[in-house]
DNA sequence: GCCAACGTTGGC
DNA sequence: GCCAACGTTGGC
């Protein structure tokens, strides 16, 4: 069992936004990243835990937890053209984009802001403290996991 | 809105 | 294959 965070804009899809969906679950398109990329079709497991984080936002921070329930498959929204991802490279012989599926297991009563999360000791290693981090998908490791997940 | 960080593109 | 230009991200 694997942990990991996932960004998202909430103007462009919240947590709440989330919640709505049918069974609480969507695909999780739009990543066009080699890194996050090879994150999300090669090591992003079926029950894998995930923290959902709000970005560029006031305040950015940690929401929520999602599970991975399905596996890297190819992100078909860059293959249609009147997707704000459309990717004129991307065709299903080479679909180069992929994505997982994740489903809210819980969303938290109260954020744990970027602020906080800097103030903790045992966290000074994450991915998302690190100055100029952009990647949409980061690893996290268990301890931090734990410690994050008992804030909540 | 600013700007640092950093990934990608494309000319050479 | 180098690297300057450019675009995007995201905290502030």
């Amino acid at each position: 069992m694997n942990y990991w965070l996932i960004k998202s804009e909430p103007l462009a899809f919240s947590i709440d936004d989330l919640n709505h969906q049918p069974k609480k679950t969507t695909y999780w398109d739009g990543v066009r990243n080699y890194q996050a990329r090879n994150t999300l079709r090669d090591e992003m497991k079926k029950g894998d835990l995930v923290f959902f984080y709000h970005s560029n936002c006031t305040p950015p921070g940690i929401v929520g937890i999602v599970e991975v329930v399905k596996e890297g498959y190819p992100d078909y929204t860059a293959q249609d053209p009147n997707s704000d991802h459309y990717d004129p490279t991307a065709t299903s012989d080479n679909p180069r984009w992929y994505m997982v599926d994740v489903q809210l297991k819980q969303r938290f009563s109260q954020m744990i802001s970027l602020d906080e999360l800097k103030q903790i000791p045992g966290l000074e290693s994450m991915k998302i403290l690190q100055r100029g981090n952009r990647l949409s998908v980061t690893p996290v490791t268990a301890a931090e996991w734990k410690i994050i997940s008992a804030m909540a």
